[in-house]
DNA sequence: ATTTAGCAGTCAAACAAAAAGAGTGCTAAA
DNA sequence: TTTAGCACTCTTTTTGTTTGACTGCTAAAT
C-alpha cells in the first residue's frame, strides 16, 4: 500500500501506462489477464487486479461495468499526456512526405475544379468528385508484349512517371500469330516510346502499320489501349463532401459505408471507370447502380459531366450518391455549373487559367 | 391490361413516378396504402397493388421481401431519368450562391493552412481542422447594452460583416448600476464603433475609462468580451479527413458519429471554443473529453496548436479523435508541422504570403 | 507483509424463441 | 374494371436464456 503522497508508485505507473497504451491500441477495456500475459507485467493477475482497483479509486481508471476490464478515465489520459507519454520519432519517410505535401501548389485549373466540386457538393448535398485529366506530358517509356493465344495478348507499359507499370489484357476480333505480337512490341518501342499522348497522330500510326506488314489491323486497337492507359495514369481525382453520404440511410449500414469509402479512398477503380468516358463528350452521363463500372459501387449512382473552358475539356465533375438520388436537382446543378464555368472564361475572370494548364 | 407494346399506360407511369419520387424522398419501400393516401393516386390500394405487380413483372419495380412495399429497380430509375424526370428550377438564391462560391479565391495563408490540415490528417490518420483567425478588418459598428441585475448585463454587438448580431452575457465581479450600463453603451459607441480589433489599444481604453468616472473597471472586462466576439465572428474553420473518424470503433455507433459530424458541420460551437484560446500561445494544447469546450464532443480529444509564420500567428491547426488517441504520434506530428511551416517562411518558399494576409 | 491461486458473483454480449406489424396476393362482390 | 376483405409471408421488435469475461474476496504460500 502506498503512502498517499499524491505520487504513484512505479508499479502503478507501469500498470497505468500499459493499460492506456493497450487501450489506445485495441480500443477495448483492458483486463488483468491481458496485462500479465501480453503486456509482460511481472506480477500475477491478482496483484495487478489489486493495483487496478486502487488506480480506479484514485480516479485514473474506470470500469464500464462490473465484469469488464478497466478503461482510462479522463484523469488517466491527462496524467498520461502530462507525464507518461514518450516522444514519437517520425520516420524519415513520414517527414519527407510531410515536406512534400506542404509545398504542393495548385494550378488555376485545379482551383476551378476544386471550387466546382465544393459547390456541387454543397448544393446537391451529395458527395462530389472532380477529375483532372492527365497532363499532356505523360508518356510510356517502354512496351512489352506477352502472347496468350491467337485472339489475346498482354500489353505491358512502363510509364515515365515514377516508373509505374501498367498491364492491359487486349482481346482481338481476329487471329494473330506469336510473331505478330513479338513484332508489335518491337515496333511500339521503335515508334511510340517516349512520345506523349497528344503527339500520337495518324502519321505515326501509319508508320507503324507499314512496319507491321503481317498484321496492320493491330495498330489501331493497341493505340486505343495505350491511350486509355495514359488517361488513367495521369488522372487526378478529388472528392468533396464525403461525409454527406452519412445522411442517407443506405449508408447507415457501416459496412456499405465502408465499402463506398474504401472505393473513394482507393481512387484507382473510380479513375479507371471514369477514364473510359470520352473526354470530348458534352452530355451529362448517368450511371445507375450496376451500370456503374466500379463493381463495389453497384448500388450507388454516379452522375458525370465533362467541364469545358473555352471549348477545351479541362476536366470533369461528378456526383456520387444512392440510386434514389434527387436526379432532378443533381442534373440541373451539374448543368448549371458547367455553363457557369464556361462563362467564367468568357468574362475573363480567370486570366491565365489556360496558360497554367500543363504542369 | 396493356398490350405489350413496350409503352406504359399513363396510369402506370403515374404510379411509377410516384413510387420513385416517394422512395427518393423517404428512402423506404413504398406501399400501396401510402400511394393512395399520401401521393393522391385516385384508385384504391387494391388497384394500385395490381398495377404495382405488373410494373414489377415488367422489371421497373422490385420487392425487397414478400411483405414489403416496392422499390424502384435500376430499370425503373433508368426509365425515370430518361423520360419521367422534370427539370428542377434552381432558385435564384441557389444560383447566386453557386456563382459566389465559384469565384472564391484563396489567399496564400489559406493555402498553407489547407495544406497543413491535409498533411496532419493524412499522417495522423485522424480528422484535422484549421482555424483562420479573423481578418484584422473586422469591426463592430454599433453597441447596445441591456441591464440585467447589479452583477450582469447583456452586450449586443452589430458587426460590419453582413450586419451579424452577436450577444454576450457579461457577468461582473462587482456591483454596477443601471446608469453605469447605459453610460457604457454610450461610451462604446463613441470610442469603439467602427474601430477594428487590432486598433483597440491602451490609449482608447484609457479614454473610455476617463469617460466613465462611475465605473472605470467595466472597461477592461467589456473589451475582453468584445475581443472574443470579434475572434469568433471572423474566424473560418475547415476540416479535413472527416471520414477517418469511421475507422475508430468509438464512432461505429452511428449516433455518436452523427453527433460528432453535426458538431463539425455546425462549426459554430467549435469556432467559439477554439477562439477562446489565446492566439499568441505557443504551446500545444490537449483537451481531453469534457475538458473540451464543445459539450457535444465530450468524449473526444482535441489537440490544438497555433501556427506562426515569421513570428506572426497566421492561424491554428487541430486534430480531433477519440480520447484514446495516439497522443505520442499526434503531438509530434503537430509540432513537426508547425516547425516546418516556420521554415517555409525562412526559406522564402512562399513569397508574398504575408502580403495577402488581410483579405 | 506481499503475493498468488482459486472460486463465487456479476453483467454484457450472443443467441434463440415468440409476438407484433406491415404489406402483399388473391377471391369474391360491387 | 374496380374494390373490400382476409389469409399469408416475412421483417422487426421484444423477451428470455445461455455463455463467457473479468472482477473481488478469501485463504494459502512466499
Amino acid at each position: 500500500m502506498d503512502f498517499d503522497t499524491g505520487e504513484l508508485s512505479e508499479r502503478k505507473k507501469l500498470i497505468l501506462k500499459s493499460i492506456i497504451e493497450a487501450h489506445i491500441k485495441l480500443g477495448e477495456p483492458v483486463g488483468s489477464k491481458y496485462l500479465m500475459q501480453e503486456a509482460n507485467i511481472p506480477y500475477s493477475s491478482a496483484t495487478i487486479r489489486n493495483e487496478m482497483a486502487e488506480l480506479e479509486e484514485l480516479g485514473y481508471l474506470e470500469q464500464p461495468h462490473t465484469s469488464a476490464g478497466r478503461v482510462p478515465s479522463e484523469l488517466g489520459y491527462r496524467f498520461y499526456v502530462d507525464s507518461l507519454v514518450q516522444e514519437y520519432d517520425m520516420t524519415t519517410k513520414e517527414a519527407a512526405e510531410l515536406n512534400k505535401m506542404l509545398s504542393v501548389k495548385m494550378s488555376e485549373i485545379d482551383k476551378i475544379l476544386d471550387n466546382a466540386t465544393k459547390v456541387a457538393s454543397a448544393i446537391t448535398n451529395y458527395t462530389a468528385l472532380s477529375l483532372r485529366p492527365r497532363p499532356s506530358s505523360i508518356m510510356i517509356k517502354r512496351y512489352e508484349t506477352v502472347y496468350l493465344d491467337s485472339r489475346s495478348f498482354v500489353l505491358i507499359m512502363i510509364a515515365s512517371a515514377q516508373d509505374t507499370v501498367k498491364t492491359k489484357n487486349v482481346k482481338l476480333p481476329f487471329d494473330v500469330t506469336k510473331d505478330d505480337i513479338a513484332k508489335l512490341s518491337e515496333v511500339l518501342n521503335d515508334v511510340l516510346a517516349g512520345v506523349s499522348v497528344d503527339n500520337i497522330n495518324i502519321s505515326l500510326m501509319m508508320r507503324m502499320e507499314s512496319e507491321m506488314p503481317g498484321c496492320p489491323e493491330l495498330v489501331g486497337i493497341v493505340v486505343k489501349s495505350i491511350y486509355e492507359t495514359m488517361n488513367e495514369l495521369g488522372s487526378e481525382i478529388k472528392f468533396e463532401g464525403v461525409n454527406r453520404l452519412l445522411q442517407y440511410p443506405e449508408y447507415k449500414d457501416i459496412d456499405k459505408l465502408q465499402k463506398m469509402l474504401s472505393a473513394i479512398e482507393d481512387k484507382d477503380d473510380i479513375v479507371k471507370a471514369v477514364s473510359t468516358i470520352d473526354q470530348s463528350d458534352d452530355e451529362t452521363k448517368v450511371f445507375i447502380g450496376s451500370e456503374n463500372m466500379v463493381k463495389i459501387m453497384d448500388d450507388s449512382t454516379l452522375i458525370y459531366k465533362n467541364l469545358k473552358l473555352n471549348g477545351k475539356t479541362i476536366g470533369a465533375i461528378g456526383i456520387i450518391g444512392p440510386c434514389r438520388m434527387d436526379y432532378s436537382k443533381v442534373l440541373s446543378t451539374i448543368d448549371k455549373l458547367s455553363d457557369e464555368i464556361n462563362h467564367l472564361s468568357e468574362n475573363n475572370l480567370l486570366p491565365g487559367a489556360l496558360r497554367e494548364d500543363k504542369d
